[in-house]
DNA sequence: GTGTCATGCGTAT
DNA sequence: TACGCCTGACACG
């Protein structure tokens, strides 16, 4: 379930686990056996991520460049280890740690050069840069003149944002997702980086997206939330927006859904 | 069992 | 704008 924040968690929780570690690897599904031998009983030097993509480097000196898409999955475990799923594309394992990933959209061995290019592609990083990453925020988002909900979708405005945040954050920041990228007022683009460097650094730690304040949250606290309390617009059209009561409105902005608060979120 | 949907994205038309 | 790709969970009959 791969936004910006599960990458960078997996590459934190990957790192205990194989950094500086020789590890096995081996692809059960098949598809990644060729790279899987080039790089079976190497070292894992270390293992990064920048937006929705992580690089996992070896001592070869290179790196497997994954990307989640929509189904893809990392499934970490202790020895003993399960059956590995027919449908494991890598398997990565030492005496006591295995790693499995399923379904990625991309799963490929590539030299630095290659990985410079796909770095290239990509924005600020809300969890590698912080408040960094405002001036080139700024600059991307001055520049395009396509509606604010769906310059958030693109990596090179934000690299690790999709469709949960860019909903969630536009109802924080209050910000109408029709509304024109380069037309919004340079506090609020302030105001929105901001936002999406707390909320995805939370999400980083806790593993859940949560954007609900304490205020709004009542009486739980909000690490007991169920996923359906924790969000104020996310899959919630037609229901009462958890500020004000106003229905929550959805539609289609490039084939995505988008949902917002047309109360708390005016249309200038 | 089948159909639908999902926190993505590249490429063709 | 449409389609292909990758998988799994859930609703329904």
């Amino acid at each position: 379930m791969p936004e910006g924040h599960v990458t960078h968690r997996a590459a934190r929780l990957h790192t205990k686990r194989f950094g500086k570690k020789s590890v096995n690897v081996s692809s059960p599904q098949g598809r990644f056996s060729d790279s899987a031998q080039k790089v079976d009983g190497s070292v894992v030097e270390k293992i990064e991520a920048r937006g929705k993509h992580i690089f996992y480097w070896f001592s070869t000196g290179e790196a497997v460049h994954i990307h989640l898409g929509l189904f893809g999955k990392f499934r970490l475990s202790k020895s003993p280890f399960p059956e590995p799923s027919e449908n494991a594309r890598v398997l990565i394992w030492t005496d006591d740690h295995e790693m499995q990933l399923t379904g990625p959209n991309t799963c490929e061995l590539l030299v630095p050069t290659e990985i410079e290019k796909v770095l290239s592609k990509l924005g600020p990083d809300p969890i590698a840069e912080g408040m960094n990453g405002l001036e080139r925020f700024q600059t991307a988002v001055s520049k395009r003149k396509i509606p604010v909900g769906r310059a958030l979708m693109d990596q090179k405005v934000a690299a690790g944002l999709g469709n949960v945040f860019r909903s969630e954050l536009l109802f924080l920041t209050g910000i109408n997702p029709h509304t024109a990228s380069n037309e919004l007022p340079e506090d609020q683009v302030d105001q929105l980086w901001r936002t999406i460097v707390d909320a995805l650094k939370s999400a980083e730690r806790s593993g859940k997206i949560v954007t609900i304040t304490p205020e709004d949250a009542g009486d739980t606290p909000r690490s007991k939330l169920e996923r359906n309390e924790s969000l104020y617009t996310y899959h919630r059209d037609g229901r009462g927006c958890r500020r004000c009561g106003t229905l929550i409105q959805m539609n289609k902005i490039d084939s995505r859904n988008i949902w917002w608060c047309p109360n708390c979120q005016p249309a200038r």
